[in-house]
DNA sequence: GGAATCCTTGAAGTCACTCGAAGGTCAAGC
DNA sequence: GCTTGACCTTCGAGTGACTTCAAGGATTCC
């Protein structure tokens, strides 16, 4: 078994990142990753240089991946990590995190439901079978059509 | 005037790279990245190296910049442009493309939804003035709650 | 003792750009 | 002739959040 509780530190729970990625769900290399951003670093290193670390590393991992997994940029999950080392002298930065967050999906949202409409009436130019499929000649009018009136820059940013 | 039809190529008119970049909306910089990608490429070049856009490169950064307001990859749009060159030996190539794309369209849609309804559950934990906002200890229990039943592997991918 | 597994580092690849540096070209104005 | 400014050229690096690869050292199992 891959050295559970090697004693270097005192008699805390410590694990290499092989288990530790196995216990928080994020991948070693991903470990490292946030490492070398500054999201996390293991609590020591044993003699052979490999990364350990405890429970409360293994949280914070599972941590980083839940606000991952709800979108988050890895600045918006510094920022809510930030806030536990030095609690609650600005109580709601996280809510306005939070908030903020939340705007930007729902941009990201409305967006994709127009979205979705133009490519549905897209679609609905080709009636599948063997007959004629117009959706290149749909997408080419659209193009000329699009031309006047162009404002200048180059198209939508978009992250998320 | 910077040298409108400089008759380089029979009388059809051209542009150089900052007149094409206004009449088709694309930026000059994007207009040389898609040129390395394959994408496309000037009808010419005039003695100073400078290039030289007809009417129907306009026409196909149009076309692009369309593709990709609608959130295709340049590889969807790379596949749609080579339907051009050899029409229809296969006629439902296109609409399969937009099938697919709109499947994906769709399913990140769906994420979105879920996501909000997350963020808004999550944002109630905070009822604002000077109250304590219990969004940070919220995520933190659902870091731990969802550390049951970890399938392995990272977070999620996304793209779009 | 040998094989399998684990760990280390560093670099490069992904996608679709965007920005900057360093320099060439060209017309207008003094 | 000289400067100014707008335009163009190439190349290289930076963005975000990773993933993948290569080369090598450590550990563990049989």
């Amino acid at each position: 078994m891959p050295a559970q509780n090697p004693a270097a530190l005192a008699d805390m729970a410590c694990w290499r990142i092989g288990e530790a990625s196995r216990r928080s769900g994020v991948s070693a290399a991903n470990m490292r990753y946030y490492e070398k951003e500054g999201l996390l670093s293991p609590r020591g290193r044993e003699g052979n240089s490999y990364r350990l670390y405890s429970e409360a590393d293994v949280h914070r991992l599972r941590f980083i991946r839940l606000c991952r997994a709800m979108d988050m940029s890895l600045g918006e999950v510094r920022t809510l990590l930030a806030l536990e080392q030095q609690p609650p002298a600005d109580a709601h930065v996280a809510c306005h995190t939070i908030d903020e967050h939340l705007a930007h999906v729902r941009t990201r949202l409305q967006e994709l439901q127009a979205l979705e409409l133009d490519l549905r009436a897209l679609r609905s130019r080709c009636d599948g079978a063997d007959a004629q499929c117009h959706i290149l000649d749909a997408l080419h009018a659209q193009a000329d059509a699009q031309a006047d009136g162009l404002p200048a820059g180059a198209a939508p940013k978009r992250h998320v």
